[in-house]
RNA sequence: GGCCCGGUAGUUCAGCUGGUUAGAACGCUAGCCUGUCACGCUAGAGGUCGACGGUUCGAGUCCGUUCCGGGUCGCCA
């Protein structure tokens, strides 16, 4: 192996163009690719930037060449030599007109045959691209893909500086209060037995934040969930969190949009139309089936309960009279998409998520409905009228007594009918804020009335006076962002009234004692003087996800954990040995056999 | 925890109704090759068919269990 031995890098790959055609380069990066055609030998040099070309051949000292052709895959190598114009050009390649005609050949790091190719359009398991993480991001494409999130976290710190914000880094030890998502915990070792928690948001230490008089709070925020994961959930994730004093909620919605606006501008130079468009809650629910609704497409979901009231069909009727509705969607082309066993196949992923079964309408050359024996011709062309069904389309009805369920479920079967039919536009940004959240949610294994949202959340001012009296109407000021029907972020306005607090406290069933022992120290705050305040946070990677178009959040978080959390490359989780334990006062522990 | 999909060479995959010595492409190794860029040509190496058990004269293939990966529901205030 050689040295560098004080040679200097003095360009990147990508940046050998003909502009330096005669100049003398040194340039530095892995073998991508080498091609020995016996007395030529061609190396294509990858960095970050891109790939150049090494040429070796006539005009190329013996013993440089000799080396060029012992290079393999994935060796680092460092090279000087002259910029050439190309006798036979690559029009494919950016710097496919020009080339370095070597002089002096290092290299400075061996390779063995790397697991797998580096190169974009590779198939490789989950696994063996995560257990070689380092040869995998590698890639242009996952290099692409750190390099945005790495432009978004600057142009987000960038807005919020020029708006006044200021980056406080809070606490990553701080006291577990087991609400909503399960905390990652820590054991102490100065106080055994006892245990920090990772947090899952620093929600407390903004709005103490405000009471401290910053005003204007801004962090790019690492935040754990102890979770199941999905393709769009990781346990350690990281948020934009922001807080402001002496705002409402148009305040933080107006800065929030520009600052998306910005951000899209900035790192896609894609132009986000503003205003947001804004849905309540409700409306979301009753057209979209969904509080973070995918807009790109339409299929929207319409009531078709007065048309089958009287229908004389259990399936119809029972619902309506029982306080429920009977609603369908209309998917454009969806009789001719899906067989009789695709609607089977509907009709069981339906019931997968609470529906009592599946009724439907195809618009063919003849007209067939599932439930064609049982109602009445009219009936059924009243449907197809309502549903703006034409030849082709199907229609497909679900039918509750509890309206959510009609709802959430047309909603699943929207979504999967809009895969099915391919009806999603490529490259379109759909925005859109989700105001007017209820309150309270009912808990149906429960049986009791809890917060959707953290009990800090502001109720919004006209419901106060039945708050206690009508749960279900209550709503909060609070709002979501979604972004193509994923949930981006979510914030509100805050309590800052300690009466209202103790309120709140006492209707989602807290004691006054069990609020000061999991919040004592907010409680506290808020005794000295809180201005008004609220906030939000946003999903880094998920915002990078969704602009880059990636399926998954492992491709843009450089180092990710698989569904089961845990990382093959370092193989963690891990045991901890017994003297690890034995300071920190804990047992070692068996692997649970079931 | 439930459901769905997958696991065969370093990688991506094929392998029919159970039947000789499990194949292909890429990658890898060696030789040849003066303008390649998916270089070409020739030769070669490389396999516990995820694991265990069962059925069978015979299992990559069928059955059971289990492990691993992915997706999804529950869960994620």
């Amino acid at each position: 192996m050689d040295r560098m031995n004080g040679l200097k890098r003095t360009h990147y790959c990508n940046d050998v163009r003909e502009d330096l055609i005669g100049q003398e380069v040194v340039v530095c990066g892995w073998a991508a690719k080498r091609r020995n055609l016996g007395q030529l030998v061609f190396i294509d040099l990858r960095d970050r930037t891109g790939i150049v070309q090494l040429a070796f051949g006539d005009e190329t000292a013996r013993d440089v060449f000799e080396k060029a052709e012992t290079v393999r895959s994935e060796f680092v190598l460092m090279a000087k030599g002259t910029v050439k114009e190309r006798s036979s050009k690559n029009p494919d390649l950016p710097t496919g007109n020009v080339e370095v005609a070597v002089t002096d050949l290092r290299i400075l790091g061996k390779s063995e045959t790397p697991p797998f190719e580096i190169v974009d359009d590779c198939n490789t398991s989950e696994l063996t691209r995560l257990k070689y993480r380092y040869l995998d991001l590698r890639r242009p494409e996952l290099q692409k893909n750190i390099l945005l999130r790495h432009k978004l976290a600057k142009v987000t710190r960038d807005y919020f500086d020029e708006n006044g914000f200021i980056e406080i880094e809070t606490p990553m030890l701080i006291k577990s209060t087991p609400e909503g998502a399960r905390d990652f915990l820590v054991p102490s070792r100065l106080h055994n037995g006892e245990f920090y928690a990772l947090p899952q948001s620093p929600q407390l230490y903004k709005q103490l934040s405000m009471v401290a008089g910053f005003d204007r709070y801004m962090q790019i925020a690492r935040c754990f969930r102890d979770e199941d994961l999905r393709a769009d959930r990781q346990p350690e994730f990281s948020q934009i969190d922001l807080e402001m004093s002496f705002v409402e909620m148009e305040d933080v919605l107006g800065l929030v949009e520009g600052y998306i606006r910005r951000a899209f501008k900035d790192v896609l130079d894609v132009d986000i139309p503003l205003p947001l468009p804004r849905l309540t809650y409700q409306d979301a629910m009753e057209r979209y089936g969904s509080d973070k609704p995918d807009t790109r497409y339409g299929m929207e979901i319409y009531d078709i309960s007065d048309l089958v009231k009287d229908s004389g069909f259990g399936v119809f009727e029972g619902p309506v009279q029982g306080g429920g509705s009977v609603r369908a969607i209309t998917a454009k082309g969806g009789s001719a998409a899906v067989s009789k066993k695709g609607i089977k196949k509907l009709t069981e992923e339906a019931k997968g998520i609470g529906a009592k079964g599946l009724a439907w309408v195809r618009v063919d050359e003849e007209v067939s409905a599932s439930f064609d024996k049982f109602v009445t011709e009219e009936l059924i062309k009243s449907v197809i009228e309502r549903g703006g069904a034409e030849q082709g389309d199907l229609i497909l009805i679900i039918g509750d007594t509890n309206n959510k369920h009609v709802l959430s479920i047309l909603g699943a079967l929207r979504q999967t009918m809009a895969k099915k039919l391919d009806l999603i536009p490529e490259g379109l940004f759909n925005l859109l804020w989700i105001v007017e959240m209820p309150f309270f949610e009912f808990d149906e294994e429960l049986g009791e009335w809890v917060a959707m949202h953290h009990p800090f959340t502001a109720p919004m001012d006209e419901c106060l006076e039945y708050l206690e009296t009508d749960k279900a109407s209550v709503r909060a000021q609070s709002y979501d962002l979604v972004l193509n029907g994923i949930e981006l972020s979510s914030g509100s306005i805050r309590i800052t009234d300690p009466v209202l607090q103790a309120r709140i406290f006492d209707l989602l069933g807290m004691t006054t004692e069990e609020a000061h022992e999991k919040f004592g120290f907010l409680l506290d705050a808020f005794k000295f003087g809180p201005p008004p305040h609220g906030g939000m946070a946003l999903g880094l990677d998920r915002l990078c996800m969704q602009m880059i178009g990636a399926e998954t959040l492992r491709d843009v978080v450089a180092f990710p954990k698989t569904k089961d959390a845990s990382e093959p490359m370092t193989s963690c989780p891990s045991p901890a040995d017994a003297e690890q334990l034995e300071v920190l006062g804990l047992q070692l522990m068996e692997k649970a056999d079931e």
